[in-house]
DNA sequence: CGCCTATTTGAAAACCGTCAAAGTATGTGG
DNA sequence: CCACATACTTTGACGGTTTTCAAATAGGCG
């Protein structure tokens, strides 16, 4: 590994508690794994003795309907770990991983990753953080779903994603809707009516978003009188 | 604190791994709260000092949605932890909490609580554990209301809720609606299908499983081809 | 017995998914 | 550099699922 991957390491939410040596030990443990474009990291129910973390590119996590519909949990870029669920539960992996763009991961074997974190309680501190996000996220994702229209989940999701990512999101409108829990045809319905009301703009594959504000009144809902 | 509630404490599945001696640490911390039914715990935005562990009773998990629809995000029983979210974060309450019967439970403040974290590392790696496993259900039900249909969602909850609390449900249709993200009337009409075809049996604030290996049928919804 | 909550049923309508067909960028190979 | 393949985007019509609204019945507790 090379000192720019190392760093990206270091600068990790789950290991940016290390210091220098700690990160050696570390990077002694660890294999980096190349992906093209839509490469199948792991799929749901394999057994899981790797966890990863991405040096670059980006990662979509999904798991499939009954009939056979894809959905799309979360992404992940540079610095975030994967497949962790499946390391600490001692069970196959809960989801699919999956490239989306060219990537680069390293892979820690799960004994190893264990040890390491009996030695080092600080990381095991910051795991519960990270773990604690998500569930947050993931929660409420789930009010959404369960609760919220169409409409309003795709406001929401594109607000999420623009608090993470920025203003230009990098996403199809399939993306989108794997993630909405809609189709390809009700999303693209939806962002047409936002391009005309000029809340947001799009070229393929990318969605702008041009009016934040009148995204937030429509994730809000109309008004409850 | 009596003897039984200690016990409590000592075979939940956190703090299962501490012995005699740290047990007494953590009991010198909490504080007991004694709950009417329908009271409640905290509210989603409050401030997150404290976090609890029901000892006796239910405890539901609930978020509002926009329209002022109640979604019910999870269940809790005896020995489990409740509000972690929010102190591994520092963020207030992700969600309300309220009792569903007359509960008693143990809080321990928040920084007391991280202290004694930092003094107990395999504490933290049950708590890993523990949000791993709650990581895990919350993106099985992600992807569940995010694809299936109301019928399958209704039938994977209801097993989901078997295989943790046994085949007789103490919910009403309600509580069931709340959770798979439909309205009463719509539980119940599927409800009322299945206690016709023999599936379920039910009184009024309880369902009785009776066959489920039609359940599962439904839960996998119709053959693909 | 009376009240409150849970359960039930019906009819109409909204919302969204499905299916089908076509247009439009992007990149690749010849 | 153009032609073609591929993936993304778009549009329309139809229908099914589920929600909504309304009203009625029934079980349990004081």
């Amino acid at each position: 590994m090379n000192k720019d991957d190392i760093n990206i390491l270091k600068q990790s939410p789950i290991f940016s508690a290390l210091n220098e040596n700690e990160v050696q030990d570390l990077v002694s443990l660890v294999k980096e794994r190349r992906l093209v474009p839509d490469e199948v990291i792991f799929w749901e129910e394999d057994p899981s003795d790797w966890f990863y973390i991405v040096l670059k590119g980006k990662v979509k996590v999904t798991k499939m309907t009954s009939a056979g519909k894809e959905i799309i949990l979360s992404f992940f870029g540079s610095g975030e770990m994967i497949g962790e669920v499946a390391v600490f539960e001692n069970k196959p992996y809960p989801a699919s991983a999956q490239s989306m763009t060219e990537s680069r991961l390293v892979s820690i074997r799960k004994s190893d990753f264990l040890k390491f974190l009996l030695k080092h309680p600080e990381v095991s501190l910051k795991t519960i953080g990270i773990l604690s996000g998500r569930l947050r996220e993931s929660q409420s994702r789930l009010r959404d779903l369960a609760g919220e229209k169409v409409e309003q989940r795709l406001a929401r999701l594109v607000l999420m994603l623009s608090y993470k990512l920025g203003s230009t999101l990098p996403f199809t409108r399939q993306d989108l809707s794997d993630m909405a829990g809609t189709t390809t045809e009700t999303a693209i319905r939806v962002l047409s009516q936002w391009k005309e009301r000029s809340i947001i703009r799009s070229v393929r594959g990318k969605i702008i978003i041009a009016d934040e504000s009148k995204l937030k009144l429509i994730a809000e809902g109309p008004p409850l009188v």
